[in-house]
DNA sequence: GAGCTTTTTTAGGCGAATCTAAAAAAAAAT
DNA sequence: ATTTTTTTTTAGATTCGCCTAAAAAAGCTC
């Protein structure tokens, strides 16, 4: 029941490609990894003789469920240790995703648990991703694109899906940031970009690469 | 300037070994990391290259000022990582040394600054061992073995050199804990075993092995 | 479906950290 | 000063995670 670094670090990547295609290539893992194919065949069969992922030589990977719990386990760490580094030790939203890249490997159970107690049993992360809970259940969080929200109606913005320095040195310079309400008050045509109010405050504009990282909670009509 | 766990846990070895006997034997060290004579040699081949030790094979082996500095890092690391789990989370002394044991090799210097000032800056962990300060400086604790102390003068536990659960246990017991004033009330010449108040509460009597593991602050006359 | 391109796997190797068994050096005993 | 014992080092392997280069399979294109 214990994992290398390197393996808790696959499984993770192999979660999170799984969200956008639910099954992972070989390439895609390199990519993400920052390694070579022939290294990820490698573990590949590795991860498979430990009953973790679904592999077949060529057929991609697909994580068990054995793999998917031990996924959020990792998932739950990294975040919680992320909101612990923002909330109480006063890092920056940029500087803690590295940080965490080491904790979440921290082996013991009753450590993140008692974290997790000592931090309130947050639901997010800093940058508004949900914190898988004990059981490994993910809390549900109902968002949109800010990009298609339509305009005139205000919304709240819950998370953001890329955590470059560069982007929130941009969203710090336009005074966003999470739980912030944004209305979009113009579209343009040309190049997308949208015209938008942050907390009520005087109109911005924001490009269309901007906007479609940002997500946010309105109510649904029905 | 990033080193490996293992070589991190060489050199905080071989620092707390230097403190019994100021040159360092392969077997000790094979002993203490719990690994075999040939690793330890091999080990040290590396460590030397990389100047931590002063190594010349079959003459022991020391540690140089960088070994040093980074020893004391990591003792910092250890340490304060210690005190956050037993003052934060509410963990029993007996418990964090295994978790700060990997918690230690975490690799951010402001993460462990950070730390520091949020617990603020304490100087001794839970067991009463001092923290290094950013610099490296470790506060010196005056401290005796309470065997040592004179029948009649009162002094305060101010740390335990032995972290074992059921020394703790015992501790427990009788109700002593870091900073409970004890006095010695007799001395039994037969097993050395002692009588010692503890806060000024009802005789208690203590073996000698336990006493060798407390140590107490009391005043000199000088 | 034959041929080209891309993806994936295999083959062979390397550095880190460990091990066992054997050799060599140092230390202790006689 | 030998001999014996203990300590330490060397030699040779193993496992893990990674690499490059080459082969094989799969996917496209015409
Ligand atoms: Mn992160
Ligand atoms: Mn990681
Ligand atoms: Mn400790
Ligand atoms: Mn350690």
């Amino acid at each position: 029941m214990k994992y290398s670094t390197s393996k808790e670090n696959y499984i993770k990547a192999i979660y999170h490609l799984e969200q956008e295609d639910p099954v992972v290539s070989t390439n895609a893992l390199a990519r993400q990894l920052a390694t070579k194919p022939a290294s990820v065949t490698d573990m590949l069969k590795k991860l498979h003789e430990q009953q973790l992922i679904h592999y077949e030589p060529y057929k991609g990977v697909q994580l068990t469920d054995s793999g998917n719990k031990l996924a959020l386990q990792i998932i739950r760490k990294h975040r919680l240790w992320e909101f612990f580094l923002v909330e109480k030790l006063g890092f920056g939203w940029e500087e803690v995703h590295e940080i965490a890249e080491e904790l979440e490997h921290i082996s013991s159970k009753k450590l993140i648990d008692r974290l997790d107690d000592f931090l309130g049993k947050p639901k997010t992360d800093p940058h508004g991703d949900p914190i898988p809970d004990a059981a490994g259940i993910v809390p549900k969080i109902e968002k949109r694109c800010l990009l298609d929200l339509p305009v005139g109606i205000a919304a709240d913005l819950i998370s953001v899906s890329n955590q470059s320095a560069d982007m929130l040195d941009l969203l710090r310079h336009h005074q966003i940031e999470i739980g912030s309400r944004l209305k979009i008050t113009n579209r343009f045509r040309f190049d997308r970009s949208i015209q938008i109010t942050v907390q009520g405050g005087p109109p911005v504009t924001i490009s269309e690469q901007l906007g479609a990282h940002l997500y946010v909670a309105w109510a649904t009509e029905d």
